[in-house]
DNA sequence: AATGAATGAGCGTTCATTCAT
DNA sequence: CATGAATGAACGCTCATTCAT
């Protein structure tokens, strides 16, 4: 009773909890409304109530969960180009995606989808400009490769690493290690330090 | 005609062909069976003829064109583990993921898909062998984070490079570089050289 | 407009109908969702809000119209086994089976249809018990057969007699007197009559 | 190398043996083409070098086994109608159900079926040309009932005491037994006897 | 804020059948 | 005597979506 008094009017959010949960897990395709609606005891006309589409949820859990990487970009934009810089955008970011790893889970394992949904672009967007964050202008290839792999490595080290024993968030600074060493790497000595 | 008869007795190949296609095109569950066999102007049941089922499209291309993979894999269970070795190793990956880039890209962006497909487990499997070949036994965190990161970024390298100029063969030899470059850090001074 | 108000919520029931009906002219496997639908006027998927399965069809309209007989058997199992109680047993059964003439005709002429849904099971097990209330028994293996013989008589009777002359409720009259006269038969002169 | 000579030229009758017993077992709609075709070793194709159709199969088995009921009632045709015939009708026919046990199952099992076969037609016919050979011309409506229980005993009897323990033999001839009884009561003291 | 009822399109799959070889 | 390759039609089923209530 309490329980269905709390749920009063967080329907909405209820939606986004199971949908990115089922998304998650099965992948976009295979997880049809029916199966959220009976997840939630709902009927799935309910979701419609607070959804336009399908498609919709998806963008609203993006909207949501992303917004802390759209910070952090904001925020770099306007420093210059250190090393210090880059170090504490890979940091943040590795924070990021570790806060909303479900979501970023489902990115990952189901890019095929996601590339024709409307967020597709915007995520492409958005990785294109983490790597202008820490790639220099007219950097080398083999430097590009590493702002890439670092990039890539914080995306997918965590699911490639699902069957290494270890504490998450230890495997988390590890991880974020070898993509420090990546960036510094690809810096170079020319570029300024600070 | 001449068409028509040169068609004869290949259609198993040019289903292949046009499935692969188009499932790295469009994802898996995008595809459908209709859709390959308008491709090829034959009926879906066609298709039926050649394959029992859509799943067993994708474990043929799989078993076609992951064997070099195995044999690699193959070819160094028995040598020792040295730096040298695993240089090979990576070297020869990056290779045969190349000459099945469509098959990998496919792969990688259904992974949700693929996952409960039969060869999902098989896929799994073949990751956890090559960290086996590439880590050392009593790898610390960190070497077992590069090890990884350089087999996620052998894999996603080349998609998430799309974008940046350059000749792909280029490109590929860059992150290479990069992989080699970690495996030889995860290496440790410790550990034999040759 | 008038009719298709009135026919607002019992869609259910009207499925029920046709779909019986059907089974029992062409079968069970000859009938398809698409036929039944089309009768009724309505989409397939419409079909599917209301059951789960085709074979779902089957299972409600079974448990629907057996009802009757399972009644039957729950009354009879308390009474002792005597000349009168299997005689009131076959008079009931009888008009059991007349009033749900066409599931028992559909069940009668898809027998190896029925035998894999499941309700093939129940349906047998009831077979069973009511002979288990005919017999005697310790009877012998012909007093058997005359029981056997009188079930299956009022099971097929009808439909085999369709071809003779004669008011149906007059033919259900004839066969229920030869049914009696079995089981009376086979009940022996040494069996307690009251 | 016998085996295989000695099926040389036999494949139309080992097609009749797999497909009766398959139809026997799981009915006509569910047994395939296909089905047959793997049980025997041979393609789809190789059955209609020696069938024109799913349906000439059935066609042929009929003919084949079902030639026995002919001659019998070919055989009765001629006599008077006593008592004596009566019974040596019966007798005949319940052997010739014996002999021929599958296909009288696949017949009984799929009714819904066989009707709308070409075969479904014959086998009502020779049905009621049975229960014409049993029958006074003039017989009311329970004798007529009498004679149509024997012979739809004969039929079904052996399917439905398939759970009553007995040797098979011995319980073919209780039910005859009942049959001949029904037929004897039918027969009336008026009838000549002999 | 949500439900009940339905739709239209599509899917993967199976079938009996055909025919050139 | 039989196969290899294919077809056309159908089937059971699921899905995202709609809309009056």
């Amino acid at each position: 009773m309490g329980t269905a008094r709390a749920r009063r009017g967080d329907t909405r959010q209820r939606i986004q909890d199971v949908a990115l949960d089922l998304f998650a897990q099965q992948g976009y395709d295979k997880t049809s409304l029916r199966e959220i609606a009976e997840h939630l005891d709902v009927t799935k006309a309910a979701l419609y109530y607070h959804f336009k589409t399908k498609e919709d949820i998806v963008i609203s859990l993006f909207e949501d969960l992303a917004r802390p990487c759209d910070e952090l970009i904001a925020w770099a934009a306007d420093r210059p180009r250190t090393l210090e810089t880059k170090t504490e955008v890979l940091r943040r970011y590795s924070e990021a995606l570790r806060d909303a790893a479900p979501l970023f889970r489902f990115m990952q394992e189901n890019q095929a989808t996601v590339r024709d949904l409307s967020i597709g672009e915007s995520f492409k967007a958005r990785m294109l400009t983490m790597v202008g964050l820490l790639k220099e202008p007219d950097a080398e290839l083999t430097d590009q490769a590493r702002c890439v792999t670092a990039l890539v490595s914080l995306h997918s080290g965590m699911f490639a690493m699902q069957n290494v024993e270890g504490d998450p968030e230890e495997k988390r600074r590890a991880i974020l290690e070898v993509a420090l060493e990546l960036v510094t790497a690809a810096h170079g000595p020319g570029a300024p330090q600070k």
